[in-house]
RNA sequence: GCGCCCGUAGCUCAGUCGGAUAGAGCGCCGGCCUCCGGAGCCGGGUGCGGGGGUUCGAGUCCCUCCGGGCGUACCA
């Protein structure tokens, strides 16, 4: 056996108020918050008092039981009586409550008390239950998890419009959108954003390559791959041409004031890197409700806006001398004047340039309606009706209707080297007053994707002897492009695959699955062997474990019969309702934690879980027994259903074939 | 200097609010095709960086030390 409950966190309960639930789920079945409603009773009763936590979690080991609960350890000490006694107690209490689901309770050493089920209403439950999975319909949250209230703006990729994506970009892109799916599919109203700064240092500088330097693309050459082209170049000639540093920041100078040639020259620049974007990332499954500018922020005055809203409440002051002379600054809470700290951020240079984080700030005021202005919106490709929605800062002719920004909850999916600006962000409303909003801010940080040695070799880096790894940099060249990363995955699985367009999907959904599979907090140490292989715990082994018990439900008739249950489970098939049952849970998990990984887990111990079931039942379309085809078919059926949830909610296609 | 993150098996990583015997994948060795697709399954393991502390109970909390990364720009 390779599954176990152990594979999965813990899962518990905690009393709270009970879960909004949607009328067609209203009789789900919720055998967790069941049992923690009737222990928390029993606690009650016996005195433990609030403190003592109604903790119900999946038994261990099979032989304990199928859930169970540590509490009269932690209750010993407030009851001041034996662990042993209290569970006993425990147990008793909770044997008489009319709890259905389970049929025995049992205490084991040194005080925990175990629920056993009755398959015979558990098993059917689980089954119907997962049957019912319908996209259209929300999950409600299990107790102790609930949906945010309002809308939740989450914005991701924002790759600067000036080079192709590379797989830094697609890790963000990917938690992002995996984000935005887990908490959609969870019942919260949700917009994506995706920010185009058009107006920074990075486009100003493939604007000096091209204008300046008179670079030209090569023959057939896409223009993003041009673009990194240009911009590791003009890098390199900065250090032996600082005159060249003039020209960019010429560039910058146009672009704040706006409206120029040069201008009209990046904003035609980014449109194409951005529909260069838009094309990898669609790719990979992942799309924006809206497009928002950064030019659109200066051209439509929120910028300024911001300024002003900043300068009325004594935010930021004018330096006046030091270290910032003549620069428009936000000190710490409580410094006032004193814009010498270290801890004093720079919103306006004193060349008049705003810098980024200024900007950012005057968008995060737009985020929550906060600024009292608006964009103009219109649709991004009249040819695509289903593409985003973009920004402009004059009005369109094809206006959209539609309601964007005043979240009530905002998540911007930034590296966590951007911390500080971001803290910078937060900062702000709160000066501003906006105390709620800065709660509801929340910067959703993941730690970078650098190279191997072994990635490096391949690419011809040299990574510094003794490194770990290397970072990526656009800059530098450093990188490995997103769309190179799929064509090479795509490569690799086409001689498997039975058609182009699977090995596309799976190929997409592995290297998804790649980038959602760590923690948030885990720096990516890429390495392509890592990143492409096929087996073991890879998104190519979901997709292949949904396509298995595809096959099987094709190939056995479903016979519609009464969902009449075998005179005893296998091991195996206890362990995969006891997977199809957690789901809810695990998406909650994902959604209140706003971490991917964690549906990944749990995702890759159903796609274990049915693999083992599979190896260690006779196989279905061959069994005799008609009651026992008949569940198998339908716990199969169930698992397929759950499997393609949280497959989707990953962003990633379920395939009946491979 | 200060701040944040990381350190779990040879390698890459799970292990959210402290609970029973710390798990997976890769790699290596050895098994499993009269059977629903073998991209699979089964077996093989003296591992929580070191040291203190709190606790009935610590990979998890606290203190401290050691390694590594990032931030601390009139870049983002």
């Amino acid at each position: 056996m390779r599954l176990h409950g152990g594979a999965l966190s813990p899962v518990r309960a905690r009393m709270c108020s009970a879960a909004a639930s949607s009328l067609p789920f209203r009789a789900m079945l919720d055998v967790r918050s069941t049992i923690a409603d009737a222990l928390r009773s029993a606690l009650d009763a016996l005195g433990a008092g609030p403190d003592v936590e109604a903790v119900v979690e999946r038994s261990k080991r099979p032989e304990y039981g199928d859930w169970s609960t540590p509490v009269a350890l932690a209750a010993a000490r407030v009851l001041r009586r034996n662990p042993q006694q209290i569970a006993a107690d425990l147990r008793d209490r909770l044997a008489a409550a009319p709890i259905d689901a389970v049929r025995a309770w049992t205490v084991s050493a040194p005080g925990y008390v175990n629920a056993h089920l009755s398959d015979a209403v558990w098993a059917p439950a689980v089954i119907d239950n997962a049957l019912q999975l319908a996209a259209s319909i929300a999950l409600p949250m299990p107790a102790g998890h609930s949906v945010s209230p309002g809308k939740t703006l989450v914005e991701h990729t924002a790759t600067n419009p000036n080079k192709a994506a590379h797989i830094g970009h697609l890790r963000n892109a990917c938690i992002g959108d995996t984000v935005a799916r887990v908490l959609r599919r969870t019942g919260h109203q949700v917009e994506v954003d995706n920010y185009i700064d058009d107006t920074g240092v990075q486009v100003a500088d493939v604007t000096v390559g091209i204008r300046d330097l008179g670079m030209q693309p090569d023959p057939d050459e896409p223009f993003d791959q041009f673009c990194s082209r240009v911009y590791v170049e003009v890098s390199r000639r900065y250090e032996t041409e600082p005159a060249l540093l003039q020209r960019r920041q010429a560039v910058l100078h146009d672009l704040e004031h706006g409206g120029g040639e040069v201008a009209e020259f990046v904003k035609d620049l980014a449109r194409r890197i951005v529909d260069a974007h838009l094309a990898t990332m669609r790719r990979f499954d992942i799309e924006y409700d809206l497009l928002t500018w950064e030019s659109d922020i200066i051209g439509l005055g929120f910028l300024e806006r911001a300024l002003e809203l900043l300068r009325a409440a004594g935010a930021i002051v004018h330096a006046e001398s030091g270290k910032h002379a003549g620069c428009w600054v936000m000190p710490p809470e409580g410094l006032g004047a004193d814009t010498d700290d270290d801890e004093t951020k720079v919103l306006v240079k004193s060349d008049g340039i705003a810098t980024y984080t200024a900007k950012d700030i005057a968008y995060q005021l737009w985020k929550f309606g906060l600024l009292g202005l608006d964009f103009h919106y219109h649709r991004w490709s009249a040819a695509d009706e289903h593409g985003p929605t973009t920004t402009s800062t004059h009005a369109h002719t094809d206006a959209v209707a539609a309601t964007f920004g005043r979240a009530q909850r905002v998540i911007n999916v930034i590296d966590a080297r951007q911390a500080y600006p971001q803290s910078i962000v937060q900062r702000a409303l709160r000066r501003l007053g906006h105390e709620r909003e800065a709660g509801n801010s929340i910067h959703l940080a993941y730690e970078v994707v650098a190279l191997t040695p072994a990635a490096g070799k391949v690419l011809g880096i040299d990574v510094e002897a003794g490194r770990e790894v290397v970072a990526l940099s656009g800059r530098k060249g450093i990188e490995v492009r997103a769309d190179d990363l799929l064509d090479r995955a795509i490569e690799h699985l086409s001689a498997k695959a039975r058609d182009a367009q699977t090995a596309h999907a799976v190929a997409a959904g592995a290297v998804r699955y790649y980038l959602l599979k760590f923690s948030l907090t885990q720096i990516i140490a890429f390495d392509f062997d890592e990143a492409l292989r096929t087996t073991g715990d890879t998104g190519v082994y979901l997709q292949y474990a949904h396509a298995r018990a595809a096959g099987i439900l094709r190939k056995v008739p479903d016979e519609a019969r009464d969902a009449a249950l075998p005179t005893r489970l296998e091991p195996v098939e206890r362990a995969l309702l006891h997977l199809i049952d957690g789901y809810r849970l695990a998406l909650a998990e994902t959604a209140t934690a706003l971490s991917p990984s964690i549906l990944t887990v749990y995702a890759f111990s159903l796609a274990s879980a049915l693999s083992d079931f599979y190896e260690h039942t006779p196989p279905v379309i061959r069994e005799e027994d008609p009651v026992v085809r008949s569940f198998r078919r339908r716990l199969v059926d169930a698992t397929r259903a759950t499997l393609a949830d949280a497959l989707h909610a990953l962003g990633m296609a379920a395939p009946d074939q491979v």
